[in-house]
RNA sequence: GGAGGGGUACCCAAGCGGUCAACGGGGGCAGACUGUAAAUCUGCUGGCUUUGCCUUCGGAGGUUCGAAUCCUUCCCCCUCCA
């Protein structure tokens, strides 16, 4: 009974267990699984993306596992394998502490602190020597490494692969040997690797872990996933209006997905908000429960509550938000104009921005839309300045 | 080591001496419409002291009245052969 309740927890929102059947012979024992997730050192600003897999992990922590929360700073020393841009610089081990710290901070806001071990791979990474270098680059294949998507999509089309990619997966995989693990989580993505650290632990003469893969949460576009490069994430730390405003402006399709990868609720009662809505529910409202839980989950209820509250009074009373940032702009000369005023309030990126903007009739001053872009703004006055639907500055000209 | 192909704005991709701040597509942003969204339509999408000026087409030089386009050289990537 016991037994099949934990599978059952396991298995919500999971994409793949592999094998089960190992899993079962290791819940069997009754001894408490290590479980393994882990994360690139160098962006530790987390997002809702990266909550798909640590609510799992908090699960674990709830059937009463132990989680080690990995940071892969060794792999992170080596460099992005994918990335386009020139090689990362190397973090310094203070950079390196310090983005834990920050890890430590965000992921506690949802893993249990007591029950979470924080390990880094350069903990033995470091001390390993050319020779084990070798010996354990020599229990992988090319051919093998070829059979991951990635590298063998790059191959046949002529992109370059270059040879310390390959040592990825090795790293990571011998990170499962060094932890001893009993399960590794991560994402789809990952299940090349999370493959490797099966073999490469049964090689080492270890039981192999099983790997439990959860799905990729699409980002705010609902088509590419969830990244901070991509511009199309919910950051966790980000402040209750926007996270609000964020989980709002998902369409009504991918609001579903959210729900099932991010929400706490039991499954039959997001069956029953689709009911409602093949009923004629308006979406909206049912996507407010939505931002409601996940504001809720990283401010609290009453920032949630008032959240939702200045979005009501932004977009469907067409207001002024209650609480927008105050700018404070330094004007030499007896008048400034929109375009400076809006640059310097931050709320364009550039002048020539803040230009295009007004002609686009995008900007608006006290609520009445700017149409000249030349126009001129008195020293001393005080006003809330708008561009575009969500970004608001109260300025005042001094 | 040899032969060939290629490096253009956020991405893809035209252009191959002036009319190029650079066609087109994607993405993004803005406006209209909505339910906040999607879809659709329209506009914008280097910077600035913004009816004008300045900097951009891998880097550095050069030819020219004038270069993304021609020449030299360097760097990087890809393919095939060894």
């Amino acid at each position: 009974m016991e037994l099949e309740h934990h599978l059952a927890e396991m298995h919500r929102g999971a994409d793949e267990i592999l094998v089960e059947s190992e899993l079962v012979e290791k819940l069997k024992k009754g001894r408490p699984l290590r479980v393994k997730a882990g994360f690139d050192p160098t962006a530790p600003d987390l997002h809702l993306g990266h909550t798909v897999l640590l609510n799992k992990m908090r699960q674990f922590q709830e059937l009463g596992h132990e989680v080690i929360f990995l940071i892969g700073d060794f792999t992170g020393l080596i460099g992005d394998p994918t990335g386009k841009s020139a090689t990362r610089p190397p973090l310094t081990a203070d950079e390196i502490a310090e983005n834990a710290q920050t890890y430590k901070h965000q992921v506690f806001k949802i893993l249990d602190p007591d029950r979470t071990v924080v390990d880094f791979n350069s903990r033995w990474m470091h001390k390993m020597s050319s020779a084990d270098m070798v010996h354990l680059m020599a229990k992988h294949t090319v051919a093998r490494m070829l059979e991951r998507d990635d590298f063998s999509r790059r191959y046949a089309s002529g992109e370059p692969i270059s040879i310390h990619e390959f040592l990825y997966p090795l790293v990571q995989g011998y990170d499962s040997v060094a932890l001893r693990a009993d399960v590794e989580l991560g994402g789809t993505d990952q299940k090349f690797n999370l493959l490797v650290g099966r073999q490469l632990q049964s090689q080492y003469g270890q039981d192999a872990q099983v790997i439990l893969t959860m799905p990729l949460l699409e980002g705010l576009d609902g088509v590419k996933k969830m990244s901070k490069s991509l511009d199309n994430y919910i950051g966790i730390d980000e402040p209750p209006d926007e996270m609000f405003g964020k989980v709002m402006s998902l369409s009504d399709e991918l609001m579903w997905r959210y729900f099932e990868l991010l929400s706490f609720r039991p499954l039959a009662d997001i069956e029953g908000l689709r009911r409602s809505i093949a009923q004629g529910a308006n979406p909206r409202d049912i996507k407010f429960e939505l931002a409601i839980e996940i504001t809720a989950r990283f401010h609290g209820e009453q920032a949630a509550g008032k959240a939702r509250e200045s979005f009501i009074k932004r977009f469907q009373k067409n207001a002024i938000p209650d609480e927008i940032d105050e700018k404070v702009i330094e004007c030499s000369g007896d008048e400034m104009g929109v375009a400076h005023v809006a640059r310097g309030a931050g709320l364009a990126s550039s002048t020539s921005e803040a230009v295009r903007m007004v002609r686009q009739g995008a900007v608006r001053i006290d609520g009445e839309k700017v149409a000249d872009p030349a126009l001129m703004i008195a020293k001393g006055a005080d006003f809330v300045l708008q561009v575009g639907k969500r970004k608001f500055a109260r300025v005042h000209l001094k």
